[in-house]
DNA sequence: GATGAATGAGAATTCATTCAT
DNA sequence: CATGAATGAATTCTCATTCAT
């Protein structure tokens, strides 16, 4: 019973999600919605309260899946390096993925900065990927192979910085084919970083 | 005649932009901009077609006016370290005014994923910040300051796609004593990027 | 069977008398009837066909649980004035219970006024109270307290309207503490009224 | 500008009260007020913010315009029995007229049992009313053909909850032909309440 | 018998846009 | 030119009712 439940709110927000991506958050109707999950509108009140919850855990569920997806990647890697290469691999994970996430993320980046729910759910978010950074340049320090001088909040925090601020310019550009340069040189430029000189 | 028209869709505008950092994108109405305009209505819809048009010619000022201001402030400058510290100081104004700008900012973005003419007008602003770093960078470069390696137009990529993530993780912070942390390790990454080894 | 039958529609039909007292009629919705019965909103319709059927027999109930009182109560007495003075102290019962039957009765006032089906009900009830009047007053006429002019099925209704008059007046005060103060009047004035010259 | 407006007001209130007295207060929509005012759904919302405030207006509106034709009823006599004769006369105006009234204001009083803001307004056209009653009671007593045991307050307090006792009772009758006993009766039960004995 | 998930019709409300004054 | 009254399309949300389990 109750699993069936869970799995009909995951349906809706999925569908959530596939809407949000192709109508933008504003734009999206609970019709949309409904159509996307291929149920009644009055389905998606059944399960959500209202509009404003449906976002709310559409962005909780969606940060939550990308900070899965980037935490394994790096605990099936060992060294620093191969854990920095493996989190943009992951981070950058195709263009069609990256577009469809980053527009919906945008949105929701959009909305955070007048509500204070979503900006709540995007600071949970924000540190556990600061703790992916975190735990690459701590490695990288006691390896040798990031310098000893860096302070690992703050990197990993422009770390995290660099990713959004680069695969925001690439989903502005509106290129698929710049999503390879964009993932070589941010990586780079975030290696040149933390490197000890 | 047309002097008055052009002050009358800058009032419009401006009011505009108050509008649109207040209420966000998609809340804000037309009243809401004819009350910040303290003018009526019809006015505003005098001045421009619809709501998409005070938009896009919203996106075009904002963008063209923080353009200028930044390209004025490193103009005054003559070495590149001066540059870059006055680029930086310029676009970390001040915490009202950076979540005044990005907030309205984030929002176009967030538009401008799935809107062509957004996306241009934003491709033109990104176009004129990469030359404000490319200036820099290539002048760098010939003062020896900066690494000889450097390819400028990947670099100047790199600054705003950092100057972005940093004002963005600020703004979604919420703490406007956070501000000055970004704005000096903002600086200072791009200076480890930039500077020869 | 039939006897669990009869008993599940009394236990909704109670649920919806403190549903409707609660909510108001028009507010009121089959799960808040559901709830205050304890059983699903399923139950609800499996013993009555509709929302107006359980209204319907709502409004005979209570009507005939009232008059089932009242009539009791000049019963138990055995002159005309002991009996009004019995009737009228178990018509004004407590500021608590007539504030719950009147809310609703009113309730269904307003919706009678269009609708035949209730108006009926109504009607049945109407010739229930009427009839304790008349059984008061022609014994008080016998008895020789009540004046011999008086026509028992006019003065019957005239005594109706003025305990309804009261109550809804009272109702309407919103203050408990005038409950007595209704009471003792309507009783004096009705007494008034019949009492031989 | 001004003087518009509040026609426009008031033509939708007028349409809003033949709305009410067809549909009934919880089953007409802001549709049918539009309807019946002959306006599009849109102005409605332009002169009331929603409907509560509609109906607020409604019920203030009619209980104020009642009070004004009693109330010059009243004026125009100048013996207490010719004014009590007048009031009676008016508040049963007709059959059609009282229909109509008072399908709209049972319905508002359901409602006030719950709504303190119509509650405050049915206190105001009560007082109103009992103001009325008052000043024929007091002028009847000094005339002498009123009892000078009276208590003026109380007595119009029941006087009044005999005319809105008689008029439900009627109303529920669903007969015209009965309106006319309902007049004659309510004035001679009044009567013979007041009179010296 | 009982449950509660699903449906979809229907209502209030909001606003961009139009247009008469 | 400017105003703001009027329109009605579009959206969220509520619930009676149905029906599979």
């Amino acid at each position: 019973m109750k699993k069936k439940a869970e799995e009909r709110r995951e349906q809706v927000l999925k569908a959530a999600f596939q809407a949000v991506a192709s109508h933008g958050y504003d734009s999206v109707t609970l019709q949309d919605i409904a159509d996307y999950a291929g149920v009644s509108k009055g389905v998606v009140h059944y399960y959500f309260q209202n509009k404003e919850n449906i976002f709310s855990a559409l962005l909780q569920f969606i940060t939550a899946q990308i900070y899965e997806i980037e935490h394994k990647a790096i605990t099936d890697k060992h060294t620093a390096l191969e854990k920095l290469k493996a989190y943009v691999e992951t981070v950058f994970i195709s263009p069609a993925k990256n577009k469809k996430f980053y527009r919906v993320y945008v949105d929701f980046l959009a909305q955070a900065s007048r509500n204070h729910t979503y900006q709540e759910i995007n600071h949970r978010f924000y540190e556990n990927c600061w703790s992916i950074g975190h735990e690459i340049i701590t490695l990288g320090k006691k390896e040798g192979v990031f310098s000893i001088d860096l302070d690992a909040d703050t990197s990993a925090k422009m770390m995290r910085a660099m990713i959004d601020g680069c695969l925001i310019q690439w989903l502005m550009s509106d290129q698929d084919d710049l999503h390879d340069f964009y993932k070589k040189t941010c990586f780079e430029t975030i290696s040149t970083l933390l490197r000890s000189p």
